[in-house]
DNA sequence: GTTGAGCGTT
């Protein structure tokens, strides 16, 4: 399952969602999400867990949690395909 | 500070 986490401190790393994250389960992957423009984050980011079931856990525990000192929103992420893609022709 | 890439043609 794909979870997005987003309102994240600037100071919160890959890291530590990893660590947040398979405190319930697997943890397959971590993605920070970063302005390639400025280099800082933007405050969001995906993390992947196989076990739907701890994937669930995990949301449930952490969404409206303080991390950092930012309330954090814990949510299944959208597709990709939910912002314009750049790679579509008229 | 809130839903992801890169660089090209699906």
């Amino acid at each position: 399952m794909n979870i997005y986490v987003g309102n994240l401190s600037y100071s919160v790393t890959d890291n530590d969602l990893r660590k947040a994250f398979q405190d319930f389960g697997e943890v397959s992957s971590v993605n920070l999400i970063s302005d390639k423009l400025t280099g800082r984050s933007k405050g969001f980011g995906f993390v992947e867990m196989p076990n739907a079931s701890e994937a669930e856990a995990a949301m449930k525990s952490l969404n409206g949690t303080d991390l950092m000192g930012r309330t954090i929103t814990v949510n299944e992420a959208r597709p990709k395909g939910d912002a314009p893609q750049r790679s579509s022709r008229y």
